[in-house]
DNA sequence: ATAAACTTTCAATATTTTTTGAAAGTTCAG
DNA sequence: CTGAACTTTCAAAAAATATTGAAAGTTTAT
């Protein structure tokens, strides 16, 4: 397979790997294709390469610098800007896991605990279903919350190295 | 606060997160219902509580019965069909994990295997920062894969228990 | 100060996804 | 067998989301 043939395979198959998690097609492609790319590009490349509009990459490219997955750089003599992606696959993880966990786990588990305090009958077996529900998934969240932290925290070396060992 | 309310509340974020992450409003929403009711509810409850469509309804308890989420119950003496959902959230969990690895992971890790394979100069910078990429999110993926499949054989206990330990 | 080069914004448009509801299909009691 | 009760389907409509592109804004070289 040629490298041209592959790398529109991936940017593709990324982008449509990103729309099942809540990530849009393009800004996915702009991901893939700066993670492929082994120099920085300017937004006219990444219109030109990905076939979308100015204003879409300039968006899409400002919220995976939002992410923390992308950086601006700047290249001397030049006057456009151009972009890169962090490459390393851990980091990529741990920055999204960031992201993720601030944006929509923090928020989800700051709700739940609230609505653990129902006023009204203990004994009701309606309301007892309900707390039950919401502090077992509180209880599952906040453990998920550390583990996410540690692994933020932790070595690449132990996840991608041997990780079967803990379990044994 | 009231019952009423906390369940309105949970059903409306459990819906908004679920987008978050690629599930469509309606099916969180049916899941946090059902999740959150002692008993069984049949179409026409859900079509009431949740004010959508008997069709949507249909399609969406169907999907959440393919993810092995809801299970259909029979009531003696109606005619109806009721619908319970699986209230342990560790089996929820284990079951979506399941689920997306099947769906998503396991054929983004074939993909990628196979993108590996690149004709050309392994020393062309493109050829190999986009060989390196792709490796680097398959070992990573495969990493990732593995860790799933045992937190799905394991056991509840050492997640919702003292997870802490391992990591010393 | 000017203008070319470049970036950002955002209302309009297009696309994708979800929802509806009525018709067709199924099941079952009598 | 018949028809009432219930479920499923799916084309059309609505809603949500993403994209465009041109105008406005900014920066920089001279």
């Amino acid at each position: 397979m040629k490298l041209t043939e592959a790398k529109q395979q991936f940017i593709s198959s990324w982008g449509a790997f990103g729309t099942h998690w809540g990530i849009n097609r393009t800004m996915a492609q702009v991901h893939a294709l700066l993670m492929t790319s082994s120099q920085p590009l300017s937004q006219d490349d990444i219109m030109e390469q990905l076939e979308v509009s100015r204003g879409n990459v300039n968006m899409n490219i400002r919220d995976l610098i939002s992410w923390g997955l992308v950086d601006r750089v700047l290249i001397p003599g030049e006057r456009k800007e151009f972009f890169t992606a962090e490459k390393d696959i851990w980091k990529v993880a741990t920055q999204i896991i960031k992201e993720r966990k601030k944006r929509e786990l923090d928020p989800m588990l700051k709700l739940l605990a609230q609505l653990e305090h129902i006023d009204g009958d203990k004994k009701d077996p309606e309301v007892k279903q309900f707390v039950e529900t919401v502090s077992g998934i509180r209880k599952f969240g906040k453990q998920a919350d550390q583990m996410l932290d540690m692994m933020v925290k932790a070595d690449e070396s132990w996840f991608l190295g041997g990780l079967l060992k803990i379990f044994k």
